[in-house]
This record gives C-alpha cells, structure tokens and sequence, in this order.
DNA sequence: CCCAAAATACGCGGAACTGCGTATTGAATA
DNA sequence: TATTCAATACGCAGTTCCGCGTATTTTGGG
C-alpha cells in the first residue's frame, strides 16, 4: 500500500532536496505540496486523504506551527512531521502542543525520514536525537504557558451555558438547571456559535477549552 | 575507541539476548553486569570507566529507577539507557526526572539498540518511536496524576474515533476522514456509548478525556 | 484451522440539535 | 433620554444524531 504525504517548504530548493532524498522509496507518493499553511489546507480541502504531512516551520502566510494546529483540528488522523533547521526551544514547545508526531532536522538524510516516516504511521513518535534530548528537558523543566489567548466577548452568562454544554448536558437539562426555558438555552447558544465561530457544541467546548475559558 | 558500557538487568535470559545482540557491535566492550542496582553500584565503585550503562527498570532490591537517580548523582557523566518493555508511563516520568538519556523498548533489535548507544554518547538522546510518543504526551499534560483511571476497553479504532469526535467533527466529517461510510462511524460511536455508559457525543467525549484516553 | 472480537456496512423511526426569524424586558450608558 | 446590549421567550423547517436491528468481512489468537 502506497504511503500518500503532503509537504509544506516554502523553499523551492529545499523542497527539490527533500524530493529527491524521498524518491528512494518509491511506497512514498507526493500527493501535493504548498508554499505556506493557507495553500497546504487548500489542497487538503481537495485532497485529505493523505497520511503524513512533512512541515516547515518558517513559511510566510500562515506557519507551521499554526498549519499543524489547523491540520490536526480537521483531521485529526493526519500525521505532523515537522522538518526544520531550527531547533530552538520555543519552536519545539509550540510544536509539540500543536500536535506534531515528529520533530526532524532537515539535515537528516533520506533514509533516516523514511524510517520517521514509518515510525510515525506505525502509532508511534519519531525525533531526532538532538531533538529528542530537548524534549526530554522539556520533560523536566516544562515550560509553563500562560493562557487565555481570546475571550471572544462571551459574557457570564455565556461561559455558565459553556460549562454545561462541556459536561455533555442535553438543552433541555440546561434549561431546568438554569431555570429558563429550552428557548432561552438555543438562544445563548446560538449567540455562543456566532462568537466563536462554530456550529456546533463540540466545536464551541473545544474552542473554549483551547482558549482556557472553561 | 572502544565503548565501555555496564548492563543491569535480573532477567538473565533477557541478559543473554542482549549480548547476543551487541556481539555483532566489537566497538562495544561490556565491563560488567548486574542483577539489580545495588550490584551496579558495587560494581561502578571498582571500574566506572564506563561510558553508558544500560538499564532494567523492574529489578530486586533497587529497581532501574532509583538506579539511574544514584548513578548519575554519583557518576554524572555516565549515561543510562533504559530498557523497558510496554506500558508503563509512571515509570516513563520517573526516569527521565532521574536523568535517563533515553528509553529503548526490549523488543529493539541490536542494530537499533548500537544506534541509540552511538546516539546518546554523541550528545543527544534515544527513544523507541513508542517511547517517544509517550514522551510527547508528557509535555502536552505534564504530571496528571490520577491518569489512565480505567480504559472501558475501547480498541485502538475506537480511540481514533473519539479523538475526531474531540475536535467537533460530525459523522460525516468523520466517514471522509477515516475512510468509512457513515453507517460505520455510527456503529463505532453506539460501541463506544455502551462501553462508556452515555448517550451523546459531549458525555463521551467528556469521560475519555476524565480518563486520560483523549 | 477455527473461533471470537473487531471493523465494516445498511435502514428505520424518533429525538435532539441548528439556523433563521421575531419579540419583550431591564440594565447600563452615551 | 435614547440607544445599546444582555437575557429572556417562541416557532418552523431542515439537519444531524441516537437506539435498535441485521449482516458480512477481517483479524488475531488458540
């Protein structure tokens, strides 16, 4: 079985160099490839049924640790391998809780993506061991993040209805516990939907949480 | 240069697999061995010329956790390799907070095992692509610790499931991400319902997440 | 090789949710 | 005072979800 990818390099040489190094293993099939994370996600729109995509970290547009993030959210059974030549901390962390499964420095050879290639689409991680040491750190010492990037505007009341709505409570048991009517609950709801920018309770509880608001 | 490395590990079965598998390696000289870690220690006060010392975690007397702690406060310029089989995220922690350079699975064949030995004694760090996982999921959510309380005995497609429906995906969504028709994802969620004893996709979403499963 | 479990697939009827209107009241405020 | 905004309330049409059957194929152990 062919093993599709994607890529993101915004460096038309660098992407040449990664192509050539992949064209080794012919079960590898360059599905498409983009300059920066907007072109990346439209090609997904086209075309997500792809296995892995191998990510730069410096794009113009829309980076890669925003594109990891973007890709991950809409399909989450897609792999993140982050290719790089930086390997500063901050990068690494952001990557990390973006989602990325791997962590490779561009200098690694063909053979050695491969095997991260297989790696990560065999359930598990893959990094190099320059990279692998740093996360062992951060292991250790974690950075600690401060949060609440966005509070959307919600009022009070909004975030009450949120933090129902996270414990999976149906409209109708909102309603008898905040004593108003199922009217009022699709109302807020409403109004919590068109804040941030969901159609949905389980899109409108992981935006929240994601921004730390519940 | 030869590499001088020390193994602890009380299994002598498992002892004798990885001499085995280290033979086809001359650079490597094993110094000595232990069955547990007070054997190691006793040892490294006669010769602690020793470059990397590889470890079991579950030993007698003093396991490979309490080990490592001992060796690299005595002896920091050794480094240690643990050996570990499966699942065991505790123990995961605990060693790299003792200091460990990297984690190998027992099952890793010679080749790999040379490799990550050549890995760590050039400055960075080994982890089997499973370790390496677990390691990433550490930095996500450091130290929680009333984690994995019960797994409901979800399959691993089950987990892949909730993970999309975590994100907000509808079944749709879901179907076109995985692969599947609809009628599947479906009968996925009603079997993840029933083991997770709810009703809807916020509830379900809610316990796995309680539980350390998404 | 056989069995049990897991993964896949389909349909129906009813329940719950969503989008889009409309409307009233009270509080804050410009 | 006039205006804005939050909170409350209602209905309809369409979509999505849920519970309950049934059934086939694939897979992992014994």
């Amino acid at each position: 079985m062919p093993i599709y990818i994607a890529i993101a390099e915004d460096n038309s040489f660098a992407l040449q160099g990664l192509k050539n190094r992949l064209a080794k293993h012919p079960e590898i099939e360059i599905k498409h490839t983009a300059k920066n994370g907007k072109e990346l996600l439209k090609n997904l729109q086209k075309n997500h049924n792809i296995d892995l995509v191998l990510m730069d970290l410096q794009m113009p547009e829309m980076d890669g640790i925003a594109a990891t993030s973007a890709v991950k959210t809409k399909y989450p059974q897609i792999k993140v391998l982050i290719l790089t030549t930086f390997d500063d901390d901050e990068n690494l962390f952001n990557a990390i809780l973006a989602g990325a499964s791997g962590y490779l420095l561009k200098e690694d050879n063909g053979t050695e993506i491969f095997q991260a290639i297989m790696d990560t689409l065999s359930g598990g991680a893959a990094m190099s061991p320059v990279i692998a040491l740093k996360t062992l750190q951060l292991v250790r010492q974690p950075i600690s993040k401060e949060q609440k990037v966005e509070d959307f505007g919600l009022t009070q009341r909004e975030i009450e209805l949120l933090t129902q709505l996270k414990n999976g409570l149906t409209n109708e048991e909102i309603a008898s516990n905040l004593h108003i009517s199922y009217h009022t609950v699709r109302k807020h709801i409403e109004n919590i939907y068109r804040k941030l920018q969901v159609g949905n309770k389980l899109k409108a509880v992981k935006k929240a949480s994601d921004n730390g608001i519940v």
